[in-house]
RNA sequence: GCCGGGAUGGCGAAAUUGGCAAACGCACGAGACUUAAAAUCUCGCGGUCGCAAGACCUUGUGGGUUCAAGUCCCUCUCCCGGCACCA
């Protein structure tokens, strides 16, 4: 009665494992299809995330197969990380082993669920055999200037003694120890993405086929933003001080400046004033403040007179220098001009301190005659007013005007700014990359060389929990000889940030056994790009960036001639339950593992791509994998009552879901794939079956649940596997229908359904409808104003 | 605030891109088989009125274009996501 999932599940994963079925090589006479997903952290099992995940890709992989491609679907494990070193910590293990264990179960999860991998090009980070190209990238990058170490402000943890990401830092505490996070100045490595920021945003016009939200998710990312640069020259000094604004239209109204306590001639400009005791205050008590707290837009912001003036370059008007949290030393030029008429921000800040205002875009809408009626800032589009030679102009035409007029005159310069920071990749901790340098007293930083590679991690780090980077507590791992002098020299201990490693595995999975370079430049030539990659929409923005930076990279040092890594993208949607996201904290989190036990891989697979299409959330629904499983027990006892009689009724939808179904796979819409396959089932029982339609069906099926109709292919008495089935072919002979039903529809509304020949004259089918009896009550005798044919499917009549 | 996405039965969702709204499934109801249950099979299942045939209404709101609008245009409401004291 019920098919036997367990037994078929193992068998035809160990025929796929034997026939080595998901091996890739190249094949110059195949046209290739690179299938890649997201590849995970292996933290031991998989979630529900993943099943959707690798399944929607799995499908596509298969679908690929039987039509012909020659396609590469790899799997591998993002493994460094934090995680492990936790791990060490509290079961007084080491990384290495407990990351390795989380592999094995992992791999062993992932093959329950049938997936086409082709197991041997798996590749994991953590080996030094993948991480000795990260080190050889970061040296190549190193000679181009793109990774440099700077200093710089950063979250630390007194107590774990480490930086913190800011993610990582929870109400201004530690997110482990809760203790106070400082800011501490830092040495750091940097990757220099900012030099690609006008690439990274110009190619994202390439990537049509990704969803438009990932697009402008990267689009703000980078921030490009157009304005102009402004001097204000100080009163009394011999200073300038540079700020920038988008709405240079509005610098007639300027009525003061506002400076950035950590503003680097702030000191200078308290120097001897009343006020200086009160600023120096002030700036400390912001220095106190962590960035989370200070970029919360409801604190109220605050600010102090300088007790300098600066003029104002395009009226020579003095206007006071303030201070205030509110400006950020890190965007723009750590100054801003401030117009309370235009700016609210700017209005709520001089009411508070008595600033002075001045209207200088005029509504279109209202003239506004007296500062007084303001109750905010008028921040849309108008016409100049109080703008010297500009009065009268539209703001738009003024914006570019006096942009114009002041870089003529030298007092300010069309510039851009950009959202996007360098790339901070040091890290310190133990479980990660070693970055491949050497402080030497006398020679400076030496990178190590190439020869050197890859810097392995010594086996025997104490994992205490204390006093910082285990790394640091290794004699023979710091301690080395200076490449260049031999000297006493000491090695780097900040390890690589692990998104540094994902941001090229794309490339190392063409050859991932290549000894001679990150990988072979003849396997990425005939695989890459990427055809489709898959994966959660968490990482719209970093990995997807930091992927696109590293393949322009190399397409620079010349090993590559492609863009962008990635031709399509879809990003799954998350897998809910009770409207949720999954969660142990919740306690709502649903197991795959007792799933397949229960019902099997195929039921979870066909479950999951039926209940909803693959970008949006899924409500997870216990009853709706029964239902599923009840379907294929439904196709497996049709199979039972096979009979070898032909059904030209059923021939005809057969080659309807061909079509259908092929045109869904092609662009992922599994859900209405499998609802029309159902349809095609529940019309093959109802003719009492027919061979050849179920086979076709089989095939169809075959991608989504591939263990259940590997068997019944082998039991309708074919040799070998169903993946060398070939997709099927629509006979477009067998899409034309003798007869149609024609809609008939008085003033838009529906009477009237009529079969009708298929080949019917039009001038015929007209004539017939308006004879036609049964629409007399609502035509009566009115005149027919307008007869509307759609051929072969409805007909409307305006009376 | 800016940018992007979305709103369809009790639920998950379909709708050939302007042409029969609710395919497919879940849940539910009735019946068949059974001593009974499970499984399976058959039928019903947006709302209102009606014994029925059927009629009218219905895709977040209000308007528009059209012979015809879930689909196109405008207005508003709400939900989700990204960015943001960003100058």
């Amino acid at each position: 009665m019920y098919y036997e999932f367990r037994k078929i599940e193992k068998k035809w994963q160990r025929n796929w494992q034997k026939a080595k079925s998901f091996c890739a090589r190249i094949a110059p006479d195949k046209k290739k299809y690179y299938l890649l997903e997201m590849f995970p952290y292996p933290s031991g099992k998989i979630h529900m995330g993943h099943v959707r995940n690798y399944t929607i890709g799995d499908v596509a992989s298969r679908f690929k197969i039987l039509e012909g491609y020659n396609v590469m679907h790899p799997m591998g494990f993002d493994a460094f990380g934090q995680p492990a070193e936790n791990a060490a910590i509290k079961n007084k293990t080491k990384p290495d082993a407990w990351t390795h264990k989380c592999i094995r179960e992992m791999e062993n999860e992932l093959k329950k669920m049938g997936f086409s991998y082709d197991w041997e090009r798996e590749v994991s980070t953590c080996d030094s055999s993948y991480y000795k190209w990260n080190q050889w990238i970061f040296l190549k990058m190193l000679e181009r200037g793109l990774a440099y170490k700077k200093a710089s402000a950063v979250n630390w943890c007194p107590n774990c003694a480490t930086t913190l990401a800011n993610e990582e830092v929870v109400d201004g505490g530690c997110w482990r120890c809760q203790a106070k996070v400082e800011q501490k100045d830092l040495e750091q490595w940097y990757l220099n993405i900012t030099e690609y920021k006008e690439r990274l945003l110009e190619d994202l016009r390439q990537l049509s086929n990704w969803p438009e939200r990932v697009v402008s998710m990267q689009e703000n990312w980078i921030g490009k933003s157009q304005g102009v640069e402004i001097y204000f020259k100080l009163k009394d000094s011999k200073r300038t001080i540079s700020v920038f604004t988008t709405r240079v239209d509005t610098i007639f109204g300027a009525t003061y400046i506002v400076l950035a306590p950590e503003h680097p001639l702030v000191k200078e400009l308290i120097k001897g004033k009343p006020q200086e005791n009160a600023a120096l205050k002030f700036i400390d008590k912001v220095a106190q403040e962590s960035k989370v707290v200070r970029a919360s837009s409801d604190v109220k912001k605050e600010g102090i007179f300088t007790g300098s003036f600066a003029v104002n370059p395009v009226n020579n008007e003095e206007v006071p220098v303030w201070l205030a949290d509110y400006v950020l030393m890190e965007y723009g030029t750590g100054a801003i001009m401030a117009v309370p008429t235009h700016d609210q921000r700017d209005f709520l800040f001089a009411k508070e301190h008595g600033l002075g205002m001045r209207v200088v875009i005029q509504p279109k809408e209202k003239n506004v005659q007296s500062i007084d009626e303001l109750t905010e800032a008028y921040e849309g589009e108008g016409r100049q007013v109080n703008s010297g030679e500009f009065d009268g102009l539209s703001s738009q035409e003024a914006k570019i005007k006096i942009a114009e007029w002041m870089e003529r005159k030298g007092i300010g310069k069309i510039q851009t700014h950009w959202r996007l920071r360098d790339w901070l990749i040091s890290r310190q901790r133990y479980w990660g990359t070693p970055i491949p340098v050497i402080y030497c007293p006398k020679c400076g930083v030496v990178p190590v060389p190439y020869k050197d590679l890859p810097v392995e991690l010594p086996k025997d780090a104490p994992f205490t929990g204390e006093g910082g980077n285990p790394l640091g507590k290794v004699k023979k791992f710091v301690e080395v000889k200076c490449p260049k002098c031999k000297g006493l020299a000491r090695r780097e201990t900040d390890t690589m940030a692990t998104f540094f490693d994902s941001s090229w595995y794309f490339l190392r999975f063409c050859s991932p056994k290549f000894k001679n370079g990150p990988f072979d430049e003849k396997e990425t030539a005939y695989w890459m790009t990427v055809d489709q990659y898959i994966g959660g929409i968490e990482h719209a923005i970093l990995h997807l960036l930091y992927s696109r930076f590293f393949t322009k990279f190399f397409k620079d040092i010349g090993m590559i001639n492609f863009d962008e890594p990635f031709n399509r993208l879809l990003t799954q949607g998350m897998v809910l339950k009770d409207g949720e996201v999954m969660s142990k904290s919740k306690g709502n989190i649903v197991d795959p593992d007792i799933m397949i036990q229960k019902y099997g891989a195929d039921t979870l697979r066909l479950f999951i791509l039926f209940a909803a299409p693959p970008e949006t959330e899924l409500e997870w629904d216990d009853r709706g994998l029964e239902g599923s499983h009840k379907f294929l027990n439904r196709v497996w006892r049709i199979q039972e009552n096979l009979k070898d009689k032909a059904d030209p009724a059923l021939a005809r939808a057969l080659h309807k879901t061909i079509k259908k179904v092929t045109q869904d796979f092609r662009e992922f819409k599994f859900n209405t794939a499998i609802a029309s396959m159902m349809e095609l089932t529940n019309a093959i029982y109802q003719s009492a079956a027919d061979k050849d339609v179920f086979s076709k069906l089989i095939i169809m099926l075959s991608p989504i649940c591939p263990h259940f109709c590997e068997e019944l292919w082998q039991i309708l008495g074919n040799k070998g596997s169903v993946l060398k089935a070939g997709w099927p072919e629509v006979d477009p002979h067998m899409l034309v229908e003798d007869s149609l039903t024609i809609v008939i529809q008085v003033n838009g509304k529906v009477r009237l359904k009529i079969e009708v020949p298929a080949e019917i004259a039009e001038s015929q089918l007209k004539e017939m409808v308006l004879a036609d009896a049964r629409l007399t009550p609502w035509i009566q005798n009115k005149p027919v104003k307008n007869f509307i044919l759609v051929p072969k499917k409805l007909i409307n009549i305006v009376v």
